[in-house]
DNA sequence: GTGACTAGGTGGGATAAAGTGGTAAATTAA
DNA sequence: TTAATTTACCACTTTATCCCACCTAGTCAC
């Protein structure tokens, strides 16, 4: 289980470090797709398998699936993690999300989202505002 | 059960004493999440397990299931208690609950939340300001 | 009532690990 | 063959972790 949140710097040849809390649990070959609401997720190689077999599923009929999977599966790439837990940020998924110096990297269940960190704690804000549909989800997973 | 309520101090490296009363039941692992009204939760690693399964079941294609689970997943933290009973308390969490040095750990059932130790007794005072109404209602839900 | 002991809580220093920046070697392209 | 880009390696800085010491309050014995 991915969890927390850590604010790390790419550096200048676009290297990033994994937290080393993710490093044990995901292995060395990642896979770095686009994700939703303009940040990117890194997969293991074994998540990315079952993932890409559940969109295959997606009947290629429909325009706005065929889209999705080009998103996807486009945008997706496999990047090795180095001794000493870094790996190389491609420059096209870097500006697809917009990202800089600083990126925040957010572990989510099976996948670890990178972020603007900009971005990140601003969007963090907006969901804290929303109380009431917290303490209801809050509710319903049983923690209230 | 978790019952009583301590103030402890944060020190200048985000260490915090888990109550002497609440370490035996809670184990030498924890899970810190954000929790409602400002405060964070602290679970044991079997409770957050079960939480953690049913947060998985919120699908991720709607938006809103998937910033509530970036909050809790992403706000989730293990931290491991030391031979002399404290964590560290990172610095994102430590900011979200709005902590400085005086912070109130509170046992509620299967839980126990940490507070800013003023907002705490501001909210104390609150609720007891609403304990007339507060047990009429509990009356009329026939709980007393 | 006084003093010693115990347990809980707090603080700081030494050591190890994580994160970052840079250089050297190797590979590829021109 | 040379230049440019990529990969691997090395070194430094900062942060976290572990361990030990101290302080305070409560308890027990005398």
């Amino acid at each position: 289980m991915l969890i927390g949140e850590y604010i790390h710097t790419i550096d200048n040849k676009n290297r990033v470090s994994l937290p080393a809390k993710f490093r044990k649990e995901m292995g060395r070959v990642l896979v770095v797709t686009p994700g939703l609401d303009n940040c990117l997720f890194i997969f293991t190689k074994k998540e990315w398998v079952k993932i890409s077999e559940k969109l295959s599923e997606f009947s290629m009929l429909a325009a706005d699936n065929r889209s999705f999977n080009r998103f996807m599966f486009g945008g997706a790439t496999e990047v090795d993690v180095d001794n000493i837990g870094r790996f190389l940020l491609p420059d096209f998924l870097k500006t697809r999300a917009g990202l800089s110096e600083k990126v925040a990297l957010v572990g989510v269940q099976n996948r670890v989202e990178i972020w603007n960190d900009t971005k990140w704690s601003a969007y963090k804000k907006l969901v804290e505002k929303q109380a009431d549909s917290l303490a209801e989800k809050l509710g319903g997973a049983g923690m209230l």
